[in-house]
DNA sequence: GGATAATCAAAGCC
DNA sequence: CGGCTTTGATTATC
């Protein structure tokens, strides 16, 4: 699927070369920055702590690291015991006390509601389908061996059409029975003495011995057996398919009867639950398939309407037997000219097995979308495909409705196609590297930090990119994925990209702060940090038992997440799900379970909060994300009624202290912001105000003129750049000459985020005859997101938001008067807020990381934008970019963009996110001087340090 | 008893 | 909201 991608991409990327380096820009501007900390500064990207101060960033970063560093049980274990205890002393209330006696009542009342082994299980035989009751027969053990009847067990001989009919009964006059084991007789017997079989016959249909439907299992005690006769002869054998604890098994109507349409074989009570649905003619197959199918566990054979489907599932030996049953079709030898249609297109396996099926399945559904996007390529180039629709998305239901029509279509290719059991090891995927290897470097924090946050990024960036794709197909009118954050992940996973993939990490993972917010549970399984796609709760076992290591509360439970540090936690299960509706108590086990242990274990529990953030950038949308909010101690457990009228289980989690605050706290805990010094330092001209918060000194924002759009001096005349013809709004990349001028596409997704990073991007402009609502109408709308600059320790003015930003997403312009370079040059002293524009520096990590993963991303040489020298002066004349830092680990880059006129040598600066920003994170971008080539007027190198405090700072800007 | 396969559950996502 | 996804744990089997 991979290569696929790629070459789709490349596709739509016809100019393919390799990458052109990037010119580094030749330096102009003079910068001065406020002494202070230098490259051992404390972090600040991830840790939007209240003011930051160096001395207790250098403290909270010391006790993070103390329980970052050895991520051992027992070290996370003393943290938490010492924070238990520092907390028993703070509160050695009696409330305390009475929670021990409390729970120690409710697990004993727990134990009492379920019980695991009841000492006299009963079992009503006169209740037929609808019993519920909850006395499960304690777990069973296959023992049993068997005397089979003629034509039933392993060596029953495939039936053929004269024997079908003539077990059929010839009674048509019968009727459900709603007490069915009084009009039957029953016997059984002892086998060997160790199981037992029963034989039920239906008296009334006199049918014999031998074609008397005969059930067998090896014990009755613990079985409730019905089978029930729907008025027609029967014959059938069901062996060993209850699992579990399921007490009853239900054998509905095993018939042999042509025209009868009702073959089911339930298990009710527990999971397993088969359905065989005939409708005309086709029955006699699946007499044959339970009779083949007695050694597997479960088979089943459904008919609907037309086409037929078949989910099963079996052992080894007796897979041809049933897969010739279930088949039937190009071998059976009563049906050579009677074809049920299995579909499968090019022979691969189209018949799908139930929810969670092996991973043969799984292997060959990857190889299937790969076919099919192969298909989709070669369906749109020739168009001679014999299914008009080959793609899959549709459910077979509605592409075939004709299947029964279209008779031997592709059957050849269908028997093999059943056999995946042979052919799924030659599937083709792509390696899985595994990142052990390279985890062996990542003995420091920043290293593995910088891993983390590149790989999250890289992660922001391939999905951007796969979504433009997906966009794309989709309108062509082809049907898409609709989980490009899976894609992503799998295709992570194929690079070998995911990390902290080793043994499960009880307390912090290795490079993941406090504070990291992610877009997609994906992500989370990427970092290592939770593993689960889905489920709340993870877990391993230590020392023999089950211990929590992280948690996911994202409100689809009734958690109580309003207290800052405490967080009430339901325990997982127990919801009703699609098939049954009712709601059960929640079991301890697995997720609950652990989270159990965990109170007497006392390790610390990662816990990742999700939120709904409400983005309004012009495109209003609600985006969910999860943060990473630091590590808690599971105090007390207990069990309650639940919303459904269940019993669930509830955990207290404690935050351990001496973390980082999050910044929803920061916002949530302070109503009134403090140091707020101006309201507005647009003064109305943005949509948004712009506030300044200084909490640091009395310093109030530097004096200058605000301005919306940029200066241009008289000489300066840009011609307008012709605009497109598009009334609709660009959604034609063909024929929006806008699109063209980005080599064929719109370079921005639906969501308004940027999908790479270009030399030039074209936005649709004044010219244009588009509507603002425009895909390609992204950045000229001035600022979206709620910013407002702030005082930093060492570095000045900085800007932050007050929300969460989404990868991708615009920021800001950087305003100000255009000047020539050596203009520039003479604003000596007043050269801290210089922007040279010309060189597009984009962010390295992206840059370097795409072309060995991504070869269709590079870029091509022809857009790169002219050097000739222009810079933009925002001393006097700017806006909000003025005041946004560098940093050597930035979070936003500079994208040139032209939308209102056509001089390449003077685009617009372009500020857009690299990735996910959390709230109150500061932003920054790198300001690109190159090491030792910035010289005063006399010549001289100058040096100027750099403070901006990421992991990688190389302590110089120039 | 260890390896492998089948089955199932899960606080997602469109 | 129904349907489509995935992964890891558990269970079953050789």
């Amino acid at each position: 699927m991979i290569s696929q991608i790629v070459e789709n991409g490349c596709s739509l990327l016809p100019n393919c070369s390799p990458v052109p380096k990037y010119k580094r820009r030749k330096i102009s501007a003079v910068r001065d920055f406020p002494y202070g900390c230098g490259p051992n500064a404390p972090k600040i990207n991830v840790r939007p702590t209240k003011g930051s101060c160096a001395g207790h960033g250098d403290h909270v970063q010391r006790s993070i690291d103390e329980v970052k560093i050895e991520p051992k049980l027992d070290i996370h274990t003393a943290a938490a015991h010492e924070f238990l205890q520092l907390k028993d002393e703070l509160a050695k209330s009696p409330n305390e006390v009475s929670i021990n006696s409390f729970l120690d009542k409710t697990i004993l009342s727990c134990v009492h509601s379920f019980p695991v082994q009841p000492e006299k299980p009963t079992y009503n035989f006169n209740n037929s389908v609808n019993n519920s009751g909850r006395n499960y027969p304690p777990r069973r053990k296959i023992s049993a061996i068997r005397d089979f009847p003629p034509f039933c067990g392993r060596d029953a001989p495939r039936l053929m059409k004269d024997e079908c009919i003539k077990v059929r009964a010839s009674s048509q006059h019968g009727s459900a029975s709603q007490n069915v084991v009084e009009n039957m007789d029953v016997k059984s017997r002892e086998l060997d003495g160790v199981g037992k079989e029963i034989v039920l016959y239906d008296a009334k249909n006199e049918v014999s011995d031998h074609d008397a439907k005969m059930l067998a299992f090896d014990d009755v005690v613990g079985k409730e057996i019905i089978v029930r006769s729907e008025g027609c002869g029967l014959r059938g054998q069901l062996l060993e398919s209850c699992e579990n604890s399921a007490n009853r098994l239900v054998v509905h109507a095993l018939t042999a009867e042509p025209n009868y349409n009702e073959i089911a074989v339930h298990k009710e009570g527990e999971h397993l639950r088969s359905e065989h649905v005939l409708v005309n003619a086709v029955d006699r197959e699946i007499v044959h398939a339970l009779t083949a199918a007695s050694r597997s566990k479960e088979s089943g054979v459904e008919l609907e309407n037309n086409y037929s489907r078949s989910e099963s599932s079996y052992e080894n030996g007796v897979n041809d037997a049933v897969v010739y049953g279930l088949m039937a079709a190009p071998k059976c030898p009563w049906r050579q000219s009677k074809a049920v249609i299995f579909t499968s297109v090019r022979g691969i396996h189209k018949s799908r097995l139930k929810l969670g099926s092996s991973s043969v399945m799984k292997k060959s559904k990857v190889r299937k979308l790969l076919e099919e996007r192969r298909a989709l390529k070669a369906a749109s180039k020739t168009k001679k495909s014999r299914q008009p629709n080959y793609i899959e998305a549709t459910p077979l239901r509605s592409r075939y409705p004709n299947a029964m029509e279209m008779d031997s279509w592709e059957v050849e290719e269908d028997r093999n196609s059943f056999y995946v059991n042979h052919r799924s090891h030659d599937i083709d995927l792509p390696p899985v590297v595994p990142s052990n290897a390279k985890l062996q470097k990542d003995s420091n924090d920043c290293v593995s930090y910088n891993k983390v946050r590149e790989t999250l990024r890289l992660f922001q960036a391939v999905f951007r990119k796969l979504m433009h794709e997906e966009e794309a197909i989709l309108r062509r009118g082809e049907t898409a994925s609709k989980r490009v954050d899976l894609l992503t992940a799998k295709f992570l996973k194929d690079q070998g990209k995911y990390i902290n993939t080793g043994k499960q990490i009880v307390g912090s993972v290795p490079g993941v702060d406090v504070g990291f917010e992610f877009q997609f549970r994906v992500e989370l399984a990427i970092v290592g940090l939770h593993r689960l796609y889905q489920a709340g709760i993870d877990y391993m076992k230590k020392d023999g038992s089950l211990i929590a290591t992280s948690v996911v509360a994202s409100g689809g439970y009734a958690d109580d997440m309003d207290s800052a540090d405490v967080l009430i936690y339901s325990g997982s299960g127990g919801n009703p799900t699609k098939g049954d509706k009712k709601a059960e108590d929640q079991k301890l086990e697995r997720g609950n379970l652990a989270l159990k242990n965990s109170v007497t274990v006392k390790n610390p529990v990662r816990v990742i909060r999700g939120h709904d953030h409400k983005i309004s950038d012009g495109r209003t949308r609600t985006v969910k994300t999860y943060t990473y909010d630091g590590l808690y101690v599971v105090t007390a457990y207990w069990q309650k009624p639940g919303p459904n009228g269940n019993l669930v289980y509830m955990f207290r989690l404690e935050r351990i202290p001496g973390q980082p605050e999050l910044a929803w706290n920061v916002i949530k805990k302070s109503k009134v912001r403090h140091g707020v010094c101006t309201q507005d330092i647009s003064e109305g001209k943005e949509l948004i105000p712009i506030c300044a918060v200084n909490t640091i000194d009395d310093q109030k924002p530097p004096f200058f003129k605000y301005i919306t759009s940029m200066l241009y001096p008289d000489w300066c005349r840009p011609l307008p750049l012709r605009g497109c013809n598009c009334v609709g709004g660009c959604t034609d990349s063909a024929s929006c000459s806008c699109a063209l001028r980005n080599g064929g596409e719109i370079p921005f997704n639906n969501n308004g985020s940027i999908v790479e990073v270009k030399p030039l991007v074209y936005e649709c402009g004044p010219s244009c005859k588009c509507p603002p609502t425009c895909p390609n109408r992204v950045s000229q709308f001035g600022v979206r997101f709620q910013l407002e600059i702030f005082k930093t320790e060492a570095r000045g003015w900085g800007v932050r938001s007050l929300n969460y930003i989404p990868s991708g997403s615009f920021i800001c312009e950087y305003l100000g008067e255009l000047l020539e370079d050596r203009q520039a040059e003479q604003r000596i002293g007043n050269d801290e807020y210089l922007f040279d524009i010309g060189s597009s520096f984009s962010d390295r990590n992206l840059l370097d990381e795409f072309p060995n993963i991504m070869p269709h991303l590079q870029i091509g040489p022809s857009e790169v934008v002219d050097d000739v020298g222009f810079t933009i002066d925002a001393e006097r004349y700017g806006n909000v970019g003025r005041f946004i830092n560098h940093s050597c680990s930035p979070n936003l880059y500079a994208q040139n963009v032209l939308y209102d006129h056509e001089d390449r040598r003077i685009p617009h600066i372009m500020l857009f996110a690299a990735e996910n920003i959390p709230a109150l994170q500061e932003l920054t971008y790198h300001y690109n001087y190159n090491i030792g080539e910035v010289r005063d007027v006399n010549g001289n190198v100058k040096v100027k340090h750099c403070f901006c405090g990421s992991a990688e700072c190389i302590g110089r800007l120039y």
